[in-house]
DNA sequence: GCTGGGCGTAAAAAAGGCGTTAAAAATTCG
DNA sequence: CGAATTTTTAACGCCTTTTTTACGCCCAGC
């Protein structure tokens, strides 16, 4: 699996604004704090950055090119809980309420005192810190070759051939690969993505997963990337047959 | 230590402010979003209720007649980890960055809008939620070079080679290693695993324990995992007369 | 030394779960 | 509003698991 290094010994900030001015001045102010930096100036590349290399904060403008940056925030939350700080010109408290409510822990409107938003990221990974003690990250990208999935951009390609996921075969694969090796219950499965009325219809499940192996490339004889545990749930597997930790 | 109990259906927050006008605005406020309220007007009893009730979340004024807002964070930071948001109408970068270094979650700066102190109420919350929902499960594990057991991955190898247990295996195999080397009996094991209705229907017991020890490689005339207690159970033991862990 | 209850084993028959396919219903999207 | 995609429903064959049934063993007690 390519689970990102996660022993740094400086905390990984990310930028995510597509303003040069701004990603030059946060970079000189960062780096002078002693943190290691990645810049992104567009939402894609940003979530891209962010899977791969899991950092320990993100830094992110609302105002983007290419995506809206609640798009963005929503897209990271559906994986990732690096604390966000959201940057914006806008200070309608509307604007705030909404980024904060989507995930969001921190809201600095510009322009900003460098200061301020040094301690706000200060702030941010002390909490951060108190947590993630012994709180591995789950791997959002997985590639082995022959299959590669990045859950943060929604990217499925088998033998170099995109592949197109529907919504809940999305939602299943994000499911048992965010529970890293264990096994995910049918009827979590089942209640997560069918909701609290659908715990017992085991059959979506055995044919949505059908549909998912075959997708993958899968042979459900061997079970090389979803694996059954019959009658408990299923789980997804980067071929470490071992007793692994 | 005097921690009190942590189990409340609604978060409590506790606000510290001397404007009693403030304290009407925030009352109103959150209760209606459904929080239990406390309330100080100095710092003194701010720190007293925050002791006696250990909060979800503090909302403390840095203007407070008695003694200074930052020394009550200080105070508090000695002991508590509870988020802490400062109100304050400063908005002198310098002070913000002494506060949030101080300890502070959040600053706001009044006036403030309702619905920005609420959500950033709400962020504060989350974050705390999501830290104290790690840490669940307490890893299961045997292992004395020959068997390797972990119930919570589900994982069981003999001599390198991964074993397979079908549901009603795996469950007694829980159930009398979670004894611990106690027996359990049978009609507790029958009960449980097989319904009430079943308490008597020894002989699926023994054949499930037959098949178990094949599966683990225990010879039942050694017993050397699984042991029989005539007439009344079963116990797991790993290498009894051995140091145990 | 026979006897009977409790245990372990071995084979069957029965039940249940899984994967697959195909078609109908619902949803999305142009 | 119609076409394409997605989801749901229904039915079948296969394999695993569970239950049933039958038999042999050990050991205490008569």
């Amino acid at each position: 699996m390519t689970v990102p290094a996660q022993n740094r010994e400086k905390p990984c900030v990310l930028i995510i604004d597509d303003e040069p001015q701004i990603r030059h001045f946060l970079r000189i102010s960062l780096k002078t704090e002693g943190y290691e930096l990645l810049e992104a100036e567009n939402g894609e590349t940003g979530l891209g950055l962010c899977a791969r290399h899991s950092p320990e904060l993100v830094i992110l403008d609302l105002g983007l090119p290419d995506m809206d940056g609640s798009e963005v925030l929503a897209g990271l939350r559906e994986w990732s809980s690096a604390p966000v700080i959201i940057l914006s010109v806008r200070d309608r408290e509307l604007e705030k309420v909404k980024a904060l409510d989507l995930g969001a822990n921190d809201y600095v409107t510009k322009p900003f005192g460098v200061d301020e938003l040094l301690a706000r990221v200060r702030t941010q990974l002390r909490s951060q810190q108190q947590q993630n003690a012994s709180t591995p990250e789950a791997p959002v990208v997985f590639d082995d070759g022959t299959l590669y999935i990045d859950l943060s951009l929604r990217k499925i390609v088998v033998n170099d051939t995109p592949i197109k996921l529907t919504p809940k075969e999305f939602a299943v694969l994000k499911a048992i690969m965010l529970a890293d090796g264990k096994i995910v219950t049918q009827s979590q499965l089942l209640k997560d993505i069918w909701g609290p009325t659908h715990t017992k219809d085991t059959h979506y499940l055995r044919i949505l997963i059908g549909r998912l192996r075959q997708k993958l490339g899968d042979d459900p004889t061997e079970q090389h990337y979803i694996q059954t545990e019959p009658s408990v749930g299923y789980r997804f597997t980067g071929n470490d047959d071992k007793a692994g930790n």
